[in-house]
DNA sequence: TCATTAAAGTTAT
DNA sequence: ATAACTTTAATGA
């Protein structure tokens, strides 16, 4: 991410968009560099058969759509609002010139867009398995690797069933079975519908 | 074993 | 109230 202060002076703009709202989409190029200052957001696929597979999901201080700057290619993914989000938009010359400024703004650059390569890796790696509990524990690893707090169940999964699921290219009935044998297994407890890994 | 379909209960808006 | 999410069960690949 970028400081604020960074992108406002860079000429940022904010941007409200509501739950559901499309902000960008497959096959676009795109024209500015995103951060999120508060909500949520998407990015997805759209298979064949119409059903959905989730890249990213992302949160408060969270960029996207960096790499796209880089590169004369159209959008691999959409990015959907999940919720009510604020985000920053800084046009595309305006964030490569800041790049050629400031060196500790290239740097965070590299970071976000080598933390996005890493969690790529780690989905594919665990996404490669046929065992659902494989590819959630992945995730939920994941997840987890964030929080100081590292005592089991200390960490609320912020995610649906359908959107781990959705994450992990099962369907939501082995998502919710997998929880549960992970529930029997100590992996995980479940309160209130809520998972704590 | 898992996906799919269907049906129904639960929660959130 | 309505949509979104969660759960269970039956069936088939």
């Amino acid at each position: 991410m970028i400081d604020e202060k960074v992108l406002i002076s860079a000429g940022a703009s904010i941007k409200i968009y509501n739950p559901g709202e499309e902000i960008f989409r497959e096959g676009d190029y795109l024209l500015y560099y995103y951060q999120i200052i508060k909500g949520e957001v998407k990015l997805n696929n759209y298979k064949e058969d119409g059903k959905e597979f989730i890249q990213n999901i992302l949160t408060t201080g969270q960029s996207f759509g960096e790499s796209l700057l880089f590169l004369n290619r159209p959008c691999p993914m959409n990015a959907i609002a999940l919720k009510e989000s604020s985000v920053f938009l800084l046009p595309k010359n305006k964030f490569l010139t800041t790049l050629e400024t400031s060196r500790e703004t290239n740097f965070q650059i590299i970071e976000s867009i080598a933390e996005r390569l890493y969690f790529e890796f780690i989905m594919l790696k665990n996404n490669s398995s046929t065992n659902p509990i494989v590819r959630l524990k992945g995730l939920m690893d994941y997840l987890k690797s964030f929080q100081k707090d590292k005592t089991p169940f200390s960490f609320q999964i912020p995610f649906t069933r359908q959107q781990m699921a959705n994450l992990t290219g099962i369907s939501v009935e082995t998502a919710i079975r997998a929880i549960k044998t992970m529930e029997k297994k100590r992996f995980l407890k479940i309160k209130d519908r809520k998972v704590y890994y």
